[in-house]
DNA sequence: CGGCTGCTTGATTACGCTCAAGATTAGTGG
DNA sequence: CCACTAATCTTGAGCGTAATCAAGCAGCCG
């Protein structure tokens, strides 16, 4: 909580805010690791000043360098297809790292967008891996981190390759209010930093598609909106839709 | 070539050909790794008795204690949607690894099923992290595969999100294709081991539109099938299918 | 040989895409 | 501060692709 107080002015030295007082530590690289052990870890990472929405954190193409946990903000990681239109690949919040997949190929594949004011902090894999040599709670934390992303990428191929239109939205917004929660916002209640295009290139959906959804919600009581706000009015009815049930129909 | 004569029956002995001979050490783990540490990741590595076709590897829930590389034959693994129903997330060739996604959970959230008589070196994860902590080269190669991994699942997502059946069946072909070319089979001819079911399963597709595509592929002169035999006739117009046009159409 | 499973083919349906237009919001400069 | 433009979002109509439903066919086993 220390380093974000929303009253304040951005401060550059509130920005630098220790691992160990950051209040991601439990989500991010940190989590498990000794006070001793985070303060090297600490001294690797770079601060980078905010990123403007738009800005990119690094592009497709560029030599892979560092990996990069977002500390405010939002984030839209995407690929160019062969035929040059856009891929989102996933979206990002506080806590999570990015830049994962660039590791065996020593090169970028894909580009990351800040999708609203940014910080993130930047952690230079070269050092990363040394250190994870000497201290093996890094390690350990850092494969865990990767594994998790391979699962995470496995439950999304089963909701592109299975789901319906419905049932796709309503996952993703699943995910972003379990994220929240995560994170000690409100699960019912958040700011979808991201375009409807966005969304819908993610989900495989046109985006007249997912604004149709968003109305049809609406009248069925589920949610509310007022743009980029989404208000969930039943959570456990959302749950089940995002579930699976194209058979059982819910009442 | 030493493990696997054809004429030769099944020989124990056979079987418990070290990293250091086996045809597959540049696709596996111990690429990149020097002979004397080959040894030592050698000594983990347990052989096990080859799996009849439609054994498992392990199951979805059971607790996770190694991951597996396989040796010969191919498997398949999947997960269990809410609603019961069974999804493929992937098929795995000799050299591939399996069960990474388990580490972050201490469970196997996939099954693994030998699509064929298979036989696979179990990889205990306890004494590969910590055999890892001391070998930088191991480690690097380690995260290098997972990250080779996450970068896979997010091709395959663009794949389910964004292509039409015909390119998604294409592009499958076409990755069995490159994978058996790098284990030095014919990249044009190959058998297939998984059923049609597996295969629409896997890309998000009926069974029924996998059947019409393969006649229809026959029918344009991309390929030839034969049950589950396939020779490819035009390997480059099915690339080019496989990369994404649906706006050029080839001639 | 009969029963089984897996594969293929056909007919019909429906879900979501495309195309098109209008509405709302945000961004910009006078 | 308001007007203007550009971008984003919403809504509608029609169409196309792939799913579903339904048989028939081929390989494989006891």
């Amino acid at each position: 909580m220390a380093n974000l107080q929303p009253g304040k002015p951005l401060d550059m030295a509130a920005i630098k805010v220790a691992c160990a007082n950051c209040n991601l530590h439990n989500l991010c690289l940190p989590l498990g690791i000794d006070t001793r052990d985070i303060e090297r870890l600490d001294d690797i990472i770079n601060r980078k000043r905010p990123l403007a929405r738009g800005e990119y954190l690094f592009q497709a193409g560029a030599p892979f360098h560092a990996i990069y946990a977002i500390r405010s903000g939002s984030v839209k990681s995407f690929t160019a297809t062969e035929d040059g239109q856009e891929q989102v690949t996933g979206f990002h919040l506080p806590g999570e790292l990015v830049g994962l997949d660039a590791i065996s190929s020593d090169t970028h594949n894909c580009s990351a967008r800040a999708l609203e004011t940014t910080s993130v902090c930047e952690i230079p894999y070269p050092q990363l891996e040394e250190l994870s040599a000497l201290m093996p709670s890094l390690q350990r934390q850092l494969l865990r981190v990767m594994s998790r992303e391979i699962l995470q990428d496995e439950h999304m191929m089963m909701l592109l390759g299975r789901k319906a239109a419905d049932e796709r939205l309503a996952a993703m917004l699943m995910s972003m209010s379990n994220r929240f929660k995560q994170r000690g916002f409100s699960p019912r209640e958040f700011h979808l930093s991201m375009s409807r295009n966005d969304i819908g290139n993610y989900l495989g959906l046109a985006v007249e598609t997912v604004s149709r959804l968003f109305t049809r919600f609406q009248e069925d009581g589920l949610l509310e909106t007022e743009r980029k706000h989404v208000r969930i009015l039943d959570l456990a009815r959302l749950s089940v839709l995002a579930g699976a049930n194209r058979i059982s129909p819910d009442e």
